[in-house]
DNA sequence: GCCGATATTGATCGAATGGTCAAAACAATC
DNA sequence: GATTGTTTTGACCATTCGATCAATATCGGC
């Protein structure tokens, strides 16, 4: 007797979190999810109790896929050095690319919500939290294969690390050019060595 | 045949600028400047011609006091070390008091109005290029005197340091706890020498 | 004390906001 | 093909948004 939905969830809260992405929760109208949706008004809120929950669900799905695409790649390099500054490089790639200046959805939305809702804040943190154990983990392994200084203290690093990403991602969103972050990048390198 | 405002207009810019730096641009209504300053709708409306104008003079003024009042005081400190080092104190102990965690209202800002003001967009820059010029001018005055290393880049290195400084600023925000900031602001000292 | 000019006040505006709802359309089951 | 339960649809709702404006109050200059 049910009745399967003539549009595909997953896409809708895909092209969702490119709105809400770009142009923050509070920035983005019903009317703009709409529009990138194609879903007409009822069957967005049938499909979605709010604009709120519709929100956590494009940022639990960007989350993921940073653990799962692009931290999940740069943990098969061979070399930990190279999934570092990969991972660096890729940042900046796109964020040179980034025509609309997006930044990064996760560093948008802590600076947006910053204490008002816990369960946001949470994947923020868990977000974050990911990217740095990350770095942790091939800062251990690179010193345990000696092409790290042995000095440096591998939890303390990789928070720099999620440091210096987050201001990259800042500033990228207009305040400084390309070769600027570049250089920041670039310092990210040197750190380790 | 003129008359005084009934109020001090520099006040009600200041009593905004910690609802605009708490809230955001788009978080803050008109009620809540209202509320803050203590005028009614007209009076608000007379003074300032829109919510967009009260927001820059707000924006301007933080800008001002920290060009005005933090650096200009560290930049009279004699060491450079001290100088720069003094700054990062100053700023993790002020994300540590900040009960609300506005963070920096400069910060917040550059994410919020990433390209879609170009105004507001100066302002940003401008206010972060003079932190860059701060740590610049306090590396090359560390190397001139031989306390810093020879081998550094000022001028990258100046953005290095702002980069670090961002992140904590927006992970100061609830992302991370006092120890890791700490650790990240360690960091910036260890850089120069 | 009167006049001119500005400030204050609160009602009010139209537009946009997030969200609801009843009716119609539809597929699956029997 | 009738029934059942869900989806779709667009009209509609109350609220809030930023902003305006005419009426009133208040001051300085004469």
């Amino acid at each position: 007797m049910p009745w399967e939905k003539s549009f595909d969830v997953a896409e809708a809260v895909d092209r969702a979190k490119f709105v809400f992405w770009s142009k923050g929760f509070e920035g983005t109208s019903i009317a703009n999810l709409l529009e990138a949706t194609g879903l007409k008004r009822g069957s967005l809120y049938n499909a979605f109790d709010s604009k709120h929950e519709l929100f956590v669900k494009t940022l639990l799905k960007y989350e993921c896929e940073i653990r799962e695409d692009k931290l999940a790649q740069f943990e098969r390099c061979e070399v930990p050095r190279d999934a570092i500054i990969g991972f660096f490089n890729l940042v900046i790639k796109e964020s040179l690319n980034d025509k609309d200046k997006k930044g990064c959805f996760l560093v948008n939305t802590a600076l947006e919500f910053s204490i008002h809702d816990a369960e946001v804040q949470a994947i923020v943190k868990a977000g974050l939290r990911d990217v740095g154990n990350f770095f942790q983990r091939m800062i251990e392994c690179g010193q345990a294969r000696s092409e790290f200084r042995e000095d440096i203290d591998a939890e303390e690093t990789a928070k720099v690390l999620v440091g210096l990403l987050v201001g990259i991602r800042v500033l990228a969103r207009g305040a400084l050019d390309a070769s600027s972050l570049k250089a920041i990048a670039k310092h990210a390198e040197q750190i380790l060595v």
